[in-house]
DNA sequence: TCTGGGGTCCTAGGACCC
DNA sequence: TCTGGGGTCCTAGGACCC
């Protein structure tokens, strides 16, 4: 069947490209003199507490593995490189890398900084997608010098969970038809969605394979686990409506910053420093993204790793680091146990988009550059004037225009895709 | 010497209203 | 004497992912 008549059966053909070891191929394709060395990629690599955020696969011939604590990684490999994450360099070349992606198809979803969905089903323009798999594999690698691993499949699920079953360097193509042998087989934990909670939940009604979740009964697997469980049921068999959609990776919830502190902290003025030093972290980000905060939200961890979250509505939306530091304070104040603190975290929750917010006010015309307005003072005089809620519900989240001007503008910071189950 | 930091989505339970 | 029932909205916590 041509590409044309699978769109028109509504079959879709898509990518899920998934980066190897995304940190350290970045860091060996900087410096090619680390090729062939065991290298880790690990937060906090000075401090104690710090976790192998990815390692190369020399490493992992060692037993090296993400979030494992540093020093025990050490142990396993005594000449381990172990370095710092430079994220500007991560960022970059992950922006290199979608733009690369996009000359493909404009249904390019990225997901996270180093991984990405393709909808390919009519761009194909008469090649076979395992023809341009390989093509976008040559081009990243020629180009930056880059692995990656290409999942094909009729949908998100089977996609993703092809790219994770060969690697480095893999294109596996996964069929509707194939899910029953290739999938069903396999412990039902290493199913995307499925989590050691999970896992253990679905194992009290006897469920511990893909194909026993396929065949499960609903009533059972609603009661156990909600709507999620009938949709794993549905995933376990190879359905997923999800579109592939470019605009999603502008739609902000929330941006928060924590810290695990490099020891537990009692003093109360030292704990303030931390909370300070966060909410101006959130701050600059906001102001990066032209967000404001209608919510702010702090958590504590104790050194018992419990954990707190506590937050509150903002009659008007902020942005500034002294605004989120006096509320992130008080909720601080009270809630505080007294305790020793492990971690500390400040998020701005329930963002809204100050640039959609002035421009549907009409207070600045359609084409002034956002980062000319000062944006404190002018979103104070909006919400003196109109209110948070007027503001919030005159927003219209997607806008062309507006998200091509700031391709990419989303802040990559999440760790790396490990090497999933199938990995090598 | 255990176990980071960035997120999203879902749910239970309480407040409140009629 | 022993207290409705439905709906919505909000908050905190949990599960999951990279």
């Amino acid at each position: 069947m041509t590409a044309e008549g699978k769109a028109k059966k509504g079959g879709r053909i898509i990518f899920h490209v998934d980066m190897n070891s995304f940190y350290a191929s970045v860091e060996i394709a900087f410096d090619p003199s680390l090729k062939g060395k065991p290298l880790a990629i690990a937060g906090n690599a000075k401090e104690r507490r710090g976790i192998i955020v990815t390692c190369s696969y020399e490493a992992r011939k060692f037993g090296v593995k993400t979030t494992m604590p540093i020093w025990q990684a050490q142990k396993l490999c005594p000449k381990l490189i172990v370095m710092e994450p430079n994220f500007d360099r991560y960022r970059a070349a992950s922006q290199g890398i979608f733009e690369l992606l996009r000359t493909f198809t404009p249904i390019v979803e990225p997901v996270s900084i180093d991984e990405g969905y393709l909808d390919i089903t009519d761009y194909c323009e008469g090649q076979s997608p395992i023809k341009i798999a390989h093509t976008i594999q040559e081009r990243i690698m020629d180009t930056m010098g880059l692995p990656c691993s290409i999942g094909i499949a009729p949908n998100k699920f089977l996609a993703k969970t092809a790219s994770d079953m060969k690697k480095p360097m893999g294109i596996t193509i996964l069929r509707k038809r194939e899910v029953k042998d290739k999938l069903w087989p396999l412990p039902v934990g290493e199913m995307h969605g499925v989590g050691e909670k999970t896992a253990q939940k679905l194992a009290t009604i006897h469920i511990k394979t893909i194909g026993d979740l396929a065949n499960g009964y609903e009533g059972a697997l609603e009661k156990l686990l909600g709507i999620n469980g009938l949709r794993l049921k549905e995933r376990a068999n190879g359905i997923d409506r999800r579109e592939v959609d470019p605009e999603s990776i502008f739609d902000y919830k929330s941006v928060g910053n924590s810290t695990t502190l490099p020891r537990d902290i009692t003093n109360q003025q030292e704990l303030f420093a931390v909370l300070k030093r966060l909410s101006e972290k959130v701050s600059a980000r906001l102001k990066k993204k032209e967000l404001l905060a209608s919510k702010v939200q702090i958590m504590i961890r104790y050194k018992d790793r419990r954990t707190v979250t506590r937050g509150k509505t903002l009659v008007n939306p902020i942005i500034k680091g002294e605004d989120l530091y006096m509320h992130a304070k008080d909720l601080f104040v009270k809630n505080w146990n007294g305790d020793p603190v492990r971690l500390l975290g400040v998020t701005a929750n329930e963002v809204i988009e100050a640039h959609e917010a002035m421009k549907q006010l009409d207070l600045f015309s359609y084409t002034q550059d956002v980062k000319e307005v000062k944006l404190e003072s002018a979103v104070n005089a909006i919400t003196r004037k109109f209110g948070s809620q007027i503001i919030k519900k005159g927003i219209k989240i997607h806008d062309k225009d507006a998200a091509s001007n700031t391709s990419f503008s989303k802040d990559f910071l999440h760790r790396p895709k490990d090497d999933g189950p199938y990995g090598k």
